[in-house]
DNA sequence: ACTTGACTCTAACGTAACGTCATACCCTAA
DNA sequence: TTAGGGTATGACGTTACGTTAGAGTCAAGT
């Protein structure tokens, strides 16, 4: 029978001895023995346990409610994890919104000039869509990045933007119809070479020109 | 010159007597009168502070480290907007990660086979272009095609067909995001290399299955 | 047997930003 | 004057531990 100390089952684990002790304190998760020196050994079992609650902490759990959740097995925690998904979604949607928030004052701050607004600049894409990709995209590269990216793009003339537009709108449209297509089919593969190409030629034209 | 006694304060800035009360025992906020009676009395220079203060506070900044922006206006602002930023960002990473595992969680619970609409199938995408997508594809590959290639999607369970989706999507933003990227960048090029092996994993997977 | 060094124990304060009593004073209108 | 608010100062509660602090325990080397 396998025992484990704190500091083992801590290590194991991944977290630190406090909360052992936290968690046995609060009743979560205690020692299968205590030692005459009061030491604490946990078994197997307690770490099985241990497991499945730093699973539902991952999840940002409450502690009380883990405890009820593994204490009550018979309860739905089906519905639980549904309920803890909507709280998730709405933390994530404040999370955008600051976001939004933050990346515009920046912006102020910084005081940039626009020659084209974004509603132009983001046409070929669904109203609705535009700033969402347009957020992601500050995400992943950065405000400054994006600026300038967009403030290139604006150099352009038109011409060139039209044709870069409808490039990007025929690639979403064939990747589409790639979903749909599929199995057992070597079109798919001539596809995605043919896309390949053009998404290489279409940028190493606007490469030059920037 | 304006007088606000807390509760009008509070009710102004939508926030708790109690809060007033916090914020001028840590020194955030203190009130430009005390009267005899030790009541706390604000100007119209406290209500602007305050401003800033649920600015910040919106933004998830700590108080102490609001405290420190609006005693030292000279300290950089942008600087400390733009670390909160990327702090943000962790975070939505972190809640995205923590959507994925919930929601495959309930899948697994559930452990159901659906069969899918087609509004479902082409969840996707804008409804008023997924018609069009789906007749460009049957006049481009024949209906029996799209017919037999909808029918396999069908046959795959939630957990997959939305893995799929969501690949989909994410190759259509970052290419959107790609146009923005664009110059002197070979992130292009690495982008567009990850692009495609995404897709033939994608379709690998898909043909596998069917 | 003795000494170390590593490990463990309990107890208790600290954290962030207030919420929530509890107790008591202040103010104004009828 | 009295009632019905408004206000003030404590001070404990909350979440999930981190962090000392003081003291006992265990295994290994000498």
């Amino acid at each position: 029978m396998e025992q484990y100390t704190v500091k083992k089952l801590s290590k194991i684990a991944g977290i630190s001895v406090r909360t052992l002790h936290h968690y046995d304190e609060i009743g979560l998760l205690k020692p299968s023995i205590r030692t005459d020196a009061s030491y604490r050994l946990y078994g197997h079992k307690e770490l099985v346990r241990l497991q499945q609650i730093l699973f539902y902490k991952e999840l940002d759990f409450p502690l009380r409610t883990i405890q009820e959740l593994l204490n009550h097995p018979s309860f739905d925690n089906l519905q639980a994890l549904q309920n803890h998904r909507k709280a998730l979604i709405e933390r994530k949607n404040r999370l955008a919104t600051l976001l939004k928030t933050i990346d515009n004052t920046i912006l102020t701050l910084k005081g940039e000039q626009k020659m084209l607004t974004n509603d132009e600049l983001y046409a070929g894409f669904s109203k609705n869509t535009a700033q969402t990709i347009r957020q992601e995209a500050i995400e992943k590269y950065g405000v400054e990045t994006v600026q300038t990216t967009e403030n290139n793009l604006r150099k352009m003339d038109k011409a060139q933007f039209e044709a870069l537009k409808k490039e990007g709108e025929d690639i979403a449209t064939a990747i589409a119809q790639l979903m749909h297509l599929a199995p057992s089919d070597e079109k798919v593969q001539e596809q995605i070479h043919r896309h390949h190409l053009h998404i290489v030629q279409m940028w190493g034209g606007a490469v030059e020109k920037s």
